[in-house]
DNA sequence: CTCATACTTCGACGCTAATCGAACCGTCCG
DNA sequence: CGGACGGTTCGATTAGCGTCGAAGTATGAG
Protein backbone atom coordinates (compact mmCIF):
# COMPACT_ATOMS: atom_id res chain seq x y z
CA UNK A 1 0.00 0.00 0.00
CA UNK A 2 2.84 1.92 0.40
CA UNK A 3 6.42 2.85 -1.28
CA UNK A 4 9.66 2.87 -0.35
CA UNK A 5 12.03 0.85 2.21
CA UNK A 6 10.68 -0.76 5.42
CA UNK A 7 10.59 2.08 8.13
CA UNK A 8 8.29 0.36 10.46
CA UNK A 9 10.18 -3.02 10.48
CA UNK A 10 13.21 -0.41 11.78
CA UNK A 11 11.42 1.70 14.17
CA UNK A 12 9.45 -1.70 15.58
CA UNK A 13 13.14 -2.90 16.42
CA UNK A 14 13.64 0.27 18.17
CA UNK A 15 9.85 0.30 19.66
CA UNK A 16 10.73 -2.08 22.26
CA UNK A 17 11.89 -1.08 25.99
CA UNK A 18 14.73 -3.87 26.16
CA UNK A 19 15.92 -3.40 22.99
CA UNK A 20 15.73 0.69 23.42
CA UNK A 21 17.64 0.51 26.50
CA UNK A 22 20.12 -1.59 25.00
CA UNK A 23 20.63 0.96 21.55
CA UNK A 24 20.87 3.53 23.93
CA UNK A 25 23.52 1.70 25.86
CA UNK A 26 25.50 1.97 22.95
CA UNK A 27 24.99 5.31 21.41
CA UNK A 28 28.16 6.45 22.87
CA UNK A 29 29.76 4.22 20.45
CA UNK A 30 31.22 1.94 22.13
CA UNK A 31 30.69 -2.03 21.92
CA UNK A 32 29.45 -3.93 24.98
CA UNK A 33 29.11 -7.73 25.50
CA UNK A 34 25.83 -9.39 25.45
CA UNK A 35 25.79 -9.79 29.32
CA UNK A 36 26.53 -6.18 29.75
CA UNK A 37 23.33 -5.52 27.35
CA UNK A 38 21.01 -7.70 29.14
CA UNK A 39 22.25 -6.09 32.64
CA UNK A 40 21.23 -3.01 30.97
CA UNK A 41 18.11 -3.60 29.65
CA UNK A 42 17.21 -5.53 32.51
CA UNK A 43 16.77 -8.71 30.93
CA UNK A 44 17.54 -12.35 31.55
CA UNK A 45 20.75 -13.33 28.82
CA UNK A 46 18.47 -15.36 26.88
CA UNK A 47 15.44 -12.76 26.61
CA UNK A 48 18.74 -10.27 25.79
CA UNK A 49 20.11 -12.63 23.19
CA UNK A 50 17.00 -13.13 21.17
CA UNK A 51 16.52 -9.10 21.10
CA UNK A 52 20.04 -9.16 19.82
CA UNK A 53 19.78 -11.45 17.02
CA UNK A 54 16.96 -9.20 15.84
CA UNK A 55 18.92 -6.07 16.14
CA UNK A 56 21.42 -7.99 14.34
CA UNK A 57 19.22 -9.43 11.56
CA UNK A 58 17.83 -5.97 10.74
CA UNK A 59 21.12 -4.29 10.13
CA UNK A 60 21.08 -2.05 13.65
CA UNK A 61 24.04 -3.47 15.61
CA UNK A 62 27.47 -5.29 14.42
CA UNK A 63 29.67 -8.08 15.70
CA UNK A 64 32.77 -8.27 16.85
CA UNK A 65 33.43 -11.62 18.41
CA UNK A 66 36.40 -11.83 20.70
CA UNK A 67 37.19 -15.23 22.51
CA UNK A 68 34.30 -16.08 24.59
CA UNK A 69 32.94 -12.97 24.78
CA UNK A 70 30.64 -11.11 21.52
CA UNK A 71 31.05 -6.83 21.71
CA UNK A 72 27.88 -5.87 19.97
CA UNK A 73 28.57 -1.85 18.76
CA UNK A 74 25.81 0.04 16.55
CA UNK A 75 26.14 -0.60 13.11
CA UNK A 76 27.28 3.15 12.14
CA UNK A 77 26.82 6.35 12.78
CA UNK A 78 23.56 6.31 10.72
CA UNK A 79 21.75 4.18 13.17
CA UNK A 80 23.44 6.58 15.83
CA UNK A 81 21.87 9.99 14.13
CA UNK A 82 18.39 7.85 13.86
CA UNK A 83 18.62 7.44 17.90
CA UNK A 84 19.33 10.84 18.22
CA UNK A 85 16.66 12.76 16.81
CA UNK A 86 14.10 9.96 18.05
CA UNK A 87 15.37 11.19 21.85
CA UNK A 88 14.81 14.42 20.39
CA UNK A 89 11.27 14.03 19.96
CA UNK A 90 10.61 11.84 23.07
CA UNK A 91 12.17 14.43 24.83
CA UNK A 92 10.40 17.19 23.27
CA UNK A 93 6.84 14.96 23.42
CA UNK A 94 7.38 13.49 26.72
CA UNK A 95 7.78 15.93 29.33
CA UNK A 96 3.88 15.92 29.53
CA UNK A 97 3.98 12.64 31.15
CA UNK A 98 6.75 12.76 33.26
CA UNK A 99 6.49 15.97 35.14
CA UNK A 100 9.84 16.95 36.26
CA UNK A 101 10.15 16.39 40.60
CA UNK A 102 12.90 16.99 42.76
CA UNK A 103 14.44 13.51 41.69
CA UNK A 104 14.52 14.53 38.25
CA UNK A 105 16.14 17.73 39.01
CA UNK A 106 19.12 15.52 40.89
CA UNK A 107 19.40 13.59 38.39
CA UNK A 108 20.07 16.46 35.69
CA UNK A 109 22.74 17.39 37.63
CA UNK A 110 24.70 14.46 38.33
CA UNK A 111 23.75 10.33 37.68
CA UNK A 112 25.61 7.23 36.53
CA UNK A 113 25.88 6.85 32.67
CA UNK A 114 26.69 2.79 32.62
CA UNK A 115 29.95 3.12 34.63
CA UNK A 116 30.60 6.70 34.57
CA UNK A 117 29.12 10.21 35.68
CA UNK A 118 26.59 11.97 33.71
CA UNK A 119 24.88 15.10 33.94
CA UNK A 120 25.81 18.98 34.45
CA UNK A 121 29.09 18.00 36.53
CA UNK A 122 30.14 15.92 33.96
CA UNK A 123 29.65 18.16 31.37
CA UNK A 124 31.25 21.23 32.96
CA UNK A 125 34.28 18.48 34.06
CA UNK A 126 34.69 18.12 30.26
CA UNK A 127 34.46 21.09 29.12
CA UNK A 128 36.94 21.93 31.86
CA UNK A 129 39.85 18.92 30.52
CA UNK A 130 39.21 20.03 27.08
CA UNK A 131 39.80 24.06 27.57
CA UNK A 132 42.93 23.35 29.40
CA UNK A 133 44.42 21.16 27.29
CA UNK A 134 44.55 18.19 29.78
CA UNK A 135 42.15 16.00 27.07
CA UNK A 136 42.15 17.08 23.56
CA UNK A 137 39.32 16.65 20.80
CA UNK A 138 40.17 15.11 17.86
CA UNK A 139 37.02 15.45 15.20
CA UNK A 140 34.82 12.66 16.78
CA UNK A 141 37.62 11.71 19.26
CA UNK A 142 39.04 12.71 22.55
CA UNK A 143 42.73 12.09 23.61
CA UNK A 144 44.38 12.75 26.30
CA UNK A 145 47.07 16.04 26.10
CA UNK A 146 50.39 16.34 27.32
CA UNK A 147 49.43 17.50 30.76
CA UNK A 148 47.19 14.76 30.63
CA UNK A 149 48.82 11.98 32.81
CA UNK A 150 50.18 14.03 35.48
CA UNK A 151 47.50 15.67 36.02
CA UNK A 152 45.11 12.76 36.64
CA UNK A 153 48.56 11.10 38.11
CA UNK A 154 48.21 14.00 40.77
CA UNK A 155 44.88 12.41 42.18
CA UNK A 156 45.69 8.78 41.95
CA UNK A 157 44.71 8.14 38.47
CA UNK A 158 46.86 5.91 36.71
CA UNK A 159 46.08 6.53 33.01
CA UNK A 160 49.36 4.38 32.01
CA UNK A 161 47.51 1.59 33.25
CA UNK A 162 44.48 1.87 30.72
CA UNK A 163 46.46 2.18 27.75
CA UNK A 164 46.91 -2.12 28.28
CA UNK A 165 43.01 -2.77 28.47
CA UNK A 166 41.23 -2.74 24.92
CA UNK A 167 39.14 -0.19 25.80
CA UNK A 168 38.92 3.39 24.93
CA UNK A 169 40.38 5.67 27.49
CA UNK A 170 37.81 8.27 26.37
CA UNK A 171 34.92 8.53 24.97
CA UNK A 172 32.28 10.94 24.52
CA UNK A 173 28.58 10.39 25.39
CA UNK A 174 26.28 12.25 24.55
CA UNK A 175 24.15 13.73 27.76
CA UNK A 176 20.42 13.62 26.93
CA UNK A 177 19.68 16.71 29.69
CA UNK A 178 22.12 18.76 28.78
CA UNK A 179 22.62 17.90 24.95
CA UNK A 180 26.24 17.91 25.19
CA UNK A 181 28.83 15.09 25.80
CA UNK A 182 30.35 14.20 28.81
CA UNK A 183 33.14 12.39 29.25
CA UNK A 184 32.96 8.19 28.86
CA UNK A 185 35.79 5.28 28.47
CA UNK A 186 37.64 4.39 31.18
CA UNK A 187 39.15 7.29 32.15
CA UNK A 188 35.67 8.56 32.89
CA UNK A 189 34.84 5.09 34.78
CA UNK A 190 38.16 5.83 36.80
CA UNK A 191 36.96 9.46 37.66
CA UNK A 192 33.76 7.79 38.63
CA UNK A 193 34.96 4.98 40.74
CA UNK A 194 37.18 8.14 42.37
CA UNK A 195 34.49 9.87 43.53
CA UNK A 196 32.37 6.76 45.17
CA UNK A 197 35.81 5.79 46.83
CA UNK A 198 35.96 9.06 48.42
CA UNK A 199 32.73 9.12 49.23
CA UNK A 200 32.64 12.25 47.70
CA UNK A 201 29.55 11.67 46.74
CA UNK A 202 26.58 8.54 46.96
CA UNK A 203 23.85 6.78 44.69
CA UNK A 204 20.33 6.78 45.36
CA UNK A 205 18.79 3.78 46.17
CA UNK A 206 17.01 2.31 43.12
CA UNK A 207 17.94 5.48 40.75
CA UNK A 208 21.23 6.01 39.10
CA UNK A 209 20.95 9.71 40.54
CA UNK A 210 24.23 10.75 42.36
CA UNK A 211 24.16 12.82 45.07
CA UNK A 212 27.10 15.32 46.08
CA UNK A 213 27.60 16.05 50.08
CA UNK A 214 29.23 19.82 50.12
CA UNK A 215 32.25 19.18 51.00
CA UNK A 216 32.57 16.11 48.27
CA UNK A 217 31.42 18.95 45.79
CA UNK A 218 34.09 21.10 46.67
CA UNK A 219 36.72 18.74 46.61
CA UNK A 220 35.46 17.36 43.36
CA UNK A 221 35.67 20.60 41.92
CA UNK A 222 39.48 20.94 43.52
CA UNK A 223 40.28 18.04 42.05
CA UNK A 224 38.90 17.81 38.10
CA UNK A 225 37.74 21.37 37.78
CA UNK A 226 40.86 23.54 38.81
CA UNK B 1 16.93 0.99 34.24
CA UNK B 2 17.82 3.58 31.79
CA UNK B 3 17.76 7.29 32.16
CA UNK B 4 16.25 9.84 28.92
CA UNK B 5 13.29 10.08 28.21
CA UNK B 6 11.03 7.21 26.77
CA UNK B 7 12.38 6.54 23.45
CA UNK B 8 10.69 3.11 22.69
CA UNK B 9 7.32 4.47 23.33
CA UNK B 10 7.53 6.90 19.89
CA UNK B 11 10.06 4.32 18.37
CA UNK B 12 6.71 2.02 18.91
CA UNK B 13 4.10 4.38 17.49
CA UNK B 14 6.18 4.42 14.16
CA UNK B 15 6.74 0.74 14.61
CA UNK B 16 2.82 -0.18 13.84
CA UNK B 17 2.45 -0.51 9.48
CA UNK B 18 0.07 0.87 9.50
CA UNK B 19 0.55 3.95 11.29
CA UNK B 20 4.39 4.22 9.20
CA UNK B 21 2.17 4.40 6.39
CA UNK B 22 0.19 7.39 7.92
CA UNK B 23 3.50 9.33 9.04
CA UNK B 24 5.32 9.08 5.80
CA UNK B 25 1.98 10.03 4.35
CA UNK B 26 1.83 13.15 6.36
CA UNK B 27 5.61 13.80 5.57
CA UNK B 28 5.13 16.22 3.18
CA UNK B 29 3.96 18.65 5.62
CA UNK B 30 0.21 18.97 4.25
CA UNK B 31 -2.86 17.64 6.33
CA UNK B 32 -5.13 14.84 5.64
CA UNK B 33 -8.59 13.49 6.94
CA UNK B 34 -9.23 10.42 9.12
CA UNK B 35 -10.56 8.71 5.77
CA UNK B 36 -7.81 9.85 3.25
CA UNK B 37 -4.97 8.57 5.82
CA UNK B 38 -6.97 4.69 6.49
CA UNK B 39 -7.07 4.85 2.49
CA UNK B 40 -3.58 5.07 3.08
CA UNK B 41 -2.82 2.56 5.29
CA UNK B 42 -5.06 0.11 4.41
CA UNK B 43 -7.04 -0.32 7.03
CA UNK B 44 -10.39 0.31 7.82
CA UNK B 45 -12.08 3.87 9.72
CA UNK B 46 -12.33 2.27 12.97
CA UNK B 47 -8.71 0.80 12.81
CA UNK B 48 -7.30 4.38 11.98
CA UNK B 49 -9.11 6.54 14.15
CA UNK B 50 -7.41 4.22 16.68
CA UNK B 51 -4.25 4.28 15.43
CA UNK B 52 -5.04 8.27 15.10
CA UNK B 53 -5.70 8.80 18.57
CA UNK B 54 -2.61 6.42 19.62
CA UNK B 55 -0.18 9.13 17.56
CA UNK B 56 -2.13 12.13 18.88
CA UNK B 57 -1.38 10.93 22.44
CA UNK B 58 2.07 10.38 22.04
CA UNK B 59 2.08 13.67 20.48
CA UNK B 60 3.36 13.06 17.08
CA UNK B 61 0.28 14.62 15.21
CA UNK B 62 -1.40 17.91 15.47
CA UNK B 63 -5.78 18.14 15.04
CA UNK B 64 -7.59 20.39 12.78
CA UNK B 65 -11.12 20.35 13.05
CA UNK B 66 -13.08 21.65 10.26
CA UNK B 67 -16.95 20.82 9.98
CA UNK B 68 -17.16 16.99 10.01
CA UNK B 69 -13.75 16.94 8.68
CA UNK B 70 -10.47 16.27 10.90
CA UNK B 71 -7.64 17.18 9.69
CA UNK B 72 -4.39 15.38 10.79
CA UNK B 73 -0.34 16.40 10.16
CA UNK B 74 2.85 15.94 11.45
CA UNK B 75 3.07 17.92 15.19
CA UNK B 76 6.05 19.25 13.95
CA UNK B 77 9.42 19.34 11.34
CA UNK B 78 10.97 17.51 14.37
CA UNK B 79 9.12 14.92 13.68
CA UNK B 80 9.64 15.03 9.78
CA UNK B 81 13.26 15.09 10.57
CA UNK B 82 13.31 11.95 12.87
CA UNK B 83 11.11 10.14 9.86
CA UNK B 84 13.66 10.94 7.80
CA UNK B 85 16.58 9.50 9.44
CA UNK B 86 14.31 6.15 10.39
CA UNK B 87 13.45 6.20 6.34
CA UNK B 88 17.21 6.60 5.60
CA UNK B 89 18.45 3.55 8.34
CA UNK B 90 15.73 1.65 6.21
CA UNK B 91 16.84 2.36 3.24
CA UNK B 92 20.78 1.65 4.05
CA UNK B 93 19.63 -1.42 5.60
CA UNK B 94 16.58 -2.85 3.67
CA UNK B 95 18.28 -4.08 0.78
CA UNK B 96 19.79 -6.47 1.73
CA UNK B 97 16.94 -8.02 2.10
CA UNK B 98 14.75 -6.96 -0.93
CA UNK B 99 17.04 -7.77 -3.90
CA UNK B 100 16.34 -5.50 -6.82
CA UNK B 101 14.46 -7.16 -9.30
CA UNK B 102 13.01 -5.88 -12.73
CA UNK B 103 9.72 -5.29 -10.77
CA UNK B 104 11.32 -2.58 -8.79
CA UNK B 105 13.31 -0.76 -11.43
CA UNK B 106 9.86 -0.19 -12.84
CA UNK B 107 8.43 0.92 -9.40
CA UNK B 108 11.92 3.74 -9.48
CA UNK B 109 10.43 4.70 -12.85
CA UNK B 110 7.02 5.28 -12.43
CA UNK B 111 4.00 4.18 -10.26
CA UNK B 112 1.47 5.63 -8.18
CA UNK B 113 1.60 7.20 -5.16
CA UNK B 114 -1.72 7.90 -3.22
CA UNK B 115 -3.48 9.45 -6.39
CA UNK B 116 -0.68 11.22 -8.23
CA UNK B 117 2.74 9.86 -10.26
CA UNK B 118 5.48 9.22 -8.75
CA UNK B 119 9.33 8.08 -9.44
CA UNK B 120 11.55 9.10 -11.95
CA UNK B 121 9.39 10.47 -14.80
CA UNK B 122 7.11 12.41 -11.90
CA UNK B 123 10.46 13.93 -10.27
CA UNK B 124 11.57 15.34 -14.36
CA UNK B 125 7.75 16.33 -15.09
CA UNK B 126 7.89 18.70 -11.50
CA UNK B 127 11.76 19.65 -11.92
CA UNK B 128 10.03 21.07 -15.80
CA UNK B 129 7.08 22.41 -14.67
CA UNK B 130 9.42 24.91 -12.09
CA UNK B 131 11.99 25.31 -14.95
CA UNK B 132 9.57 26.87 -17.37
CA UNK B 133 7.77 28.71 -14.76
CA UNK B 134 4.34 26.93 -15.26
CA UNK B 135 4.89 25.90 -11.73
CA UNK B 136 6.61 28.51 -8.91
CA UNK B 137 8.18 27.21 -5.78
CA UNK B 138 7.48 29.52 -2.79
CA UNK B 139 9.53 28.43 -0.30
CA UNK B 140 7.59 24.94 0.79
CA UNK B 141 4.78 25.23 -1.26
CA UNK B 142 3.86 25.58 -4.75
CA UNK B 143 1.68 28.21 -6.55
CA UNK B 144 0.20 27.92 -10.27
CA UNK B 145 2.43 30.07 -12.36
CA UNK B 146 0.93 32.84 -14.57
CA UNK B 147 1.43 30.72 -17.65
CA UNK B 148 0.14 27.46 -15.54
CA UNK B 149 -3.61 27.94 -16.36
CA UNK B 150 -3.66 27.69 -20.03
CA UNK B 151 -1.11 25.27 -20.00
CA UNK B 152 -2.80 22.99 -18.07
CA UNK B 153 -6.11 24.03 -20.25
CA UNK B 154 -4.68 23.11 -23.59
CA UNK B 155 -4.63 19.67 -22.38
CA UNK B 156 -7.84 19.78 -20.91
CA UNK B 157 -7.09 20.24 -17.16
CA UNK B 158 -9.37 23.30 -15.82
CA UNK B 159 -7.27 24.58 -12.85
CA UNK B 160 -10.00 27.07 -12.07
CA UNK B 161 -12.20 24.16 -10.81
CA UNK B 162 -10.11 23.16 -8.45
CA UNK B 163 -10.06 26.46 -6.85
CA UNK B 164 -13.59 25.35 -5.26
CA UNK B 165 -12.66 22.50 -3.48
CA UNK B 166 -10.45 22.40 -0.36
CA UNK B 167 -7.88 20.61 -1.54
CA UNK B 168 -4.90 22.33 -1.68
CA UNK B 169 -4.02 22.03 -5.70
CA UNK B 170 -0.21 21.51 -5.53
CA UNK B 171 1.48 20.08 -3.61
CA UNK B 172 4.88 18.78 -3.30
CA UNK B 173 5.41 15.14 -1.78
CA UNK B 174 9.05 13.49 -1.25
CA UNK B 175 10.00 10.79 -3.82
CA UNK B 176 11.70 7.47 -1.51
CA UNK B 177 13.62 6.63 -4.86
CA UNK B 178 14.65 9.96 -6.45
CA UNK B 179 15.31 11.42 -3.05
CA UNK B 180 13.59 14.95 -4.71
CA UNK B 181 9.71 16.01 -4.85
CA UNK B 182 7.06 15.37 -7.20
CA UNK B 183 3.99 16.81 -7.78
CA UNK B 184 0.72 15.95 -5.46
CA UNK B 185 -2.03 17.74 -4.83
CA UNK B 186 -5.22 18.16 -6.91
CA UNK B 187 -3.58 18.72 -10.07
CA UNK B 188 -1.51 15.71 -9.48
CA UNK B 189 -4.33 13.58 -9.15
CA UNK B 190 -5.50 14.85 -12.31
CA UNK B 191 -2.56 14.83 -14.17
CA UNK B 192 -2.74 10.87 -13.21
CA UNK B 193 -6.39 10.96 -14.12
CA UNK B 194 -5.62 12.03 -17.66
CA UNK B 195 -2.50 9.37 -18.00
CA UNK B 196 -4.99 6.64 -17.32
CA UNK B 197 -7.79 7.79 -19.03
CA UNK B 198 -5.56 8.38 -22.03
CA UNK B 199 -4.36 4.82 -21.98
CA UNK B 200 -1.06 6.36 -22.37
CA UNK B 201 -0.12 3.89 -19.06
CA UNK B 202 -1.65 0.98 -17.47
CA UNK B 203 -1.29 -0.16 -13.91
CA UNK B 204 0.64 -3.18 -12.92
CA UNK B 205 -1.94 -6.07 -11.60
CA UNK B 206 -1.43 -6.09 -8.26
CA UNK B 207 1.26 -3.78 -7.44
CA UNK B 208 1.52 0.38 -7.82
CA UNK B 209 3.67 0.19 -11.12
CA UNK B 210 2.69 2.16 -13.54
CA UNK B 211 3.51 1.29 -17.55
CA UNK B 212 3.84 3.75 -20.11
CA UNK B 213 2.93 2.06 -23.45
CA UNK B 214 6.20 3.48 -26.08
CA UNK B 215 2.85 5.95 -27.68
CA UNK B 216 2.05 7.02 -24.42
CA UNK B 217 5.35 7.95 -23.18
CA UNK B 218 5.43 10.17 -25.97
CA UNK B 219 1.95 11.66 -25.78
CA UNK B 220 2.72 12.32 -22.19
CA UNK B 221 6.11 13.89 -22.68
CA UNK B 222 5.16 16.33 -25.51
CA UNK B 223 2.04 17.16 -22.60
CA UNK B 224 3.77 17.71 -19.52
CA UNK B 225 7.78 17.69 -20.33
CA UNK B 226 7.87 19.80 -23.58
C1' DC C 1 -37.23 16.47 10.47
C1' DT C 2 -34.81 12.88 7.86
C1' DC C 3 -31.12 11.06 5.62
C1' DA C 4 -26.20 10.76 4.44
C1' DT C 5 -21.51 11.41 5.65
C1' DA C 6 -17.35 11.62 8.72
C1' DC C 7 -15.55 9.83 12.54
C1' DT C 8 -15.24 7.55 17.01
C1' DT C 9 -16.29 4.00 20.59
C1' DC C 10 -17.36 -0.70 22.02
C1' DG C 11 -16.68 -5.54 22.00
C1' DA C 12 -14.71 -9.72 20.50
C1' DC C 13 -11.44 -12.39 17.93
C1' DG C 14 -6.83 -13.94 16.51
C1' DC C 15 -2.11 -13.57 16.30
C1' DT C 16 2.16 -12.00 17.27
C1' DA C 17 5.93 -11.35 20.23
C1' DA C 18 8.11 -10.83 24.75
C1' DT C 19 9.49 -13.48 28.51
C1' DC C 20 11.73 -17.06 31.23
C1' DG C 21 13.23 -22.09 32.50
C1' DA C 22 16.05 -25.49 30.99
C1' DA C 23 19.06 -27.61 28.03
C1' DC C 24 22.73 -27.09 24.66
C1' DC C 25 27.42 -25.38 22.36
C1' DG C 26 31.57 -22.94 22.81
C1' DT C 27 35.84 -20.86 25.23
C1' DC C 28 38.98 -20.12 29.02
C1' DC C 29 41.41 -21.95 33.29
C1' DG C 30 43.56 -25.07 36.39
C1' DC D 1 40.82 -33.65 30.91
C1' DG D 2 36.74 -31.39 34.02
C1' DG D 3 34.61 -27.39 35.81
C1' DA D 4 33.17 -22.54 35.33
C1' DC D 5 31.54 -19.00 32.50
C1' DG D 6 29.55 -16.62 28.41
C1' DG D 7 26.03 -17.16 24.85
C1' DT D 8 22.62 -19.16 22.21
C1' DT D 9 18.61 -22.28 21.15
C1' DC D 10 14.27 -24.61 22.24
C1' DG D 11 9.72 -24.82 24.16
C1' DA D 12 5.74 -23.18 26.52
C1' DT D 13 3.29 -19.61 28.61
C1' DT D 14 1.21 -15.26 28.64
C1' DA D 15 -0.12 -10.68 27.71
C1' DG D 16 -0.79 -7.21 24.66
C1' DC D 17 -2.20 -5.23 20.37
C1' DG D 18 -3.97 -4.87 15.76
C1' DT D 19 -8.02 -5.86 13.36
C1' DC D 20 -12.80 -5.54 12.03
C1' DG D 21 -18.20 -5.60 12.72
C1' DA D 22 -21.59 -3.07 14.68
C1' DA D 23 -23.37 0.58 17.17
C1' DG D 24 -23.02 5.43 18.65
C1' DT D 25 -22.17 10.68 18.04
C1' DA D 26 -21.75 14.83 15.45
C1' DT D 27 -22.04 17.65 11.28
C1' DG D 28 -24.06 18.99 7.01
C1' DA D 29 -27.70 18.71 3.13
C1' DG D 30 -32.32 18.65 1.49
Amino acid sequence: MRDGPDISRIANLVGDPARANMLTALMDGGALTASELALEAGVTAQTASSHLGKLMEGGLLSLAAQGRHRYYSLAGPQVAAMLESIIGVAAAVGPQRTRPGPRDAVMREARICYDHLAGEHAVAMLDGFLARGVLIADGDEIRLGKSGPPHFAAVGIDTEAFRKQRRPICRACLDWSVRRSHLAGALGAAILDKIIAEKWARREAESRAIVFSPKGKMAFEKAFLA
